[in-house]
DNA sequence: TGTGGTTTCC
């Protein structure tokens, strides 16, 4: 179009920048290339060209160049689709504080909310485990009647679950009437999260027999529960059935494939199922067949999934340490420091790890870390979860 | 002729 000397207007930028966002997984360079011929051709300040940016950096995951985009956007024509594509960017990438924060700014300037905020809001809450602020939320969901919304409904099952109150994420799942596959992987993943597997793969079966179709979610979730329990055959039937279906395996249905042969002690095979993957397994699949490795004490196996992570994910602290521990336990003690000074070549950290207990309105950190074993670390609640503004007077949970 | 939503390994 630019070629032919043909001007863009309002509505070419929007289709382009859908495509885009659909192609940001292979080639990113078209969309930021198109964001230059929106500046140039002087279409900035239509606020669906902005929806549309927002939404090509959300799915890039670039949330620094989204936030940029919503700043420069004038605040009379942010609307409600330029904060509910933010708040989703924010919460699937994960930046969950972020997406809270903004869910507040949202009322604060006079925007309501709608189901898609709430979803995004509540999706925040459950990656954030943060109980509190997802009842509020919640609650004003039951206020505005968006509560028996479908997207809402599986939110919610997310959230509790997620949280631990498994009960109440059943309950409401119970009480959805038009349950969708959405539904049953929430609550099947809730399930298997929580340690309940035979629970999360009876309820896998049974969705069967209430005549719904799985997808690639529903597959990921019963696989991940046969893994933690153990059922090695179950799992490749399983597999073999997900095929039968005509349903893809991603990079995460192979992750759960090789931490179901790996956690069960068949190391060949899980190895064998990496070389035969048809595409380059990522860092879930090797990070899963290196946490076999380490359950079983295979170093050489170890040594050659670390090389491949070193490779996809070099800033990965975790990895370095994982292999260093390994030698470590065996008495090679200079191999060991090797990994150690090339992570610290790298300028990679290592953060303590933590505990966090929440008493009253204290939330505890108990560092657990090497050399930091017992020390204890008090903190505000609200210096913590930014989301503790909302507990005002409209937000607030009903006792009953 | 245009924009936003739930569920995904370790």
């Amino acid at each position: 179009m630019l070629r032919a000397g043909v001007r863009p207007d309002d509505r070419t930028f929007p289709f382009a920048l859908t495509a885009a966002a659909a192609a940001a997984g292979d080639d990113a360079r078209k969309g930021r290339e198109i964001h230059g011929s929106v500046i140039k051709v002087g279409f900035f300040y239509d606020v669906f060209v902005g929806n549309t940016l927002l939404t090509f950096y959300g799915t890039l995951g670039d949330l620094l160049a989204a936030k940029q985009v919503f700043d420069e956007m004038l605040h009379r024509e942010r609307d409600q689709v330029s904060y509910n594509t933010l708040i989703v960017g924010y919460s699937e990438n994960p930046l969950c504080s972020e997406a809270l924060d903004l869910f507040l700014d949202m009322r604060s300037v006079g925007i309501e909310y709608d189901v898609v905020s709430i979803v995004g809001a509540l999706s925040a809450c459950g990656n954030l485990s943060a109980l509190k602020q997802g009842k509020e939320i919640h609650c004003l969901s039951m206020r505005k009647l968006f509560d028996t919304h479908l997207f809402v409904a599986n939110s919610l099952i997310d959230l509790y679950t997620k949280c631990g109150r498994i009960a109440l994420g059943k309950k409401i799942f119970d009480r959805i009437s038009n349950k969708d596959v959405a539904s049953w992987n929430a609550m099947i993943l809730g399930y298997g999260m929580q340690g309940e597997l035979e629970a999360a793969i009876n309820l896998f079966d049974l969705m069967k027999d209430e005549g719904l179709e799985y997808d690639h979610v529903s597959y990921i979730a019963v696989l991940s529960a046969c893994s933690h329990a153990g059922l090695v055959e179950r799992g490749k039937r399983y597999f073999d059935q997900m095929l039968a279906q005509n349903i893809r395996p991603t990079q995460m249905h192979y992750a759960c494939m090789v931490d179901l042969l790996g956690r069960a002690g068949l190391m060949t095979e899980a190895a064998e199922l990496v070389r035969s993957m048809p595409f380059e397994a990522d860092s879930n699949v090797w990070g899963a067949l290196l946490g076999a490795c380490r359950i079983h004490g295979n170093i050489e196996l170890a040594q050659l999934a670390a090389e491949h992570l070193f490779k996809l994910k070099p800033g990965h602290c975790g990895y370095y340490i994982l292999l260093s521990n390994m030698y470590a336990e065996v008495g090679r003690w200079n191999e060991a420091d090797k990994v150690r000074a090339l992570m610290k070549s790298r300028k990679v950290k290592k953060n303590p790890g933590c505990s966090w207990v929440q008493i009253g309105n204290k939330l505890r950190a108990f560092l657990v870390g090497e050399g930091s074993q017992g020390s204890e670390l008090e903190l505000c609640y609200d210096e913590l979860v930014k989301g503790e503004r909302m507990s005002s007077a409209y937000l607030s949970w009903p006792q009953t």
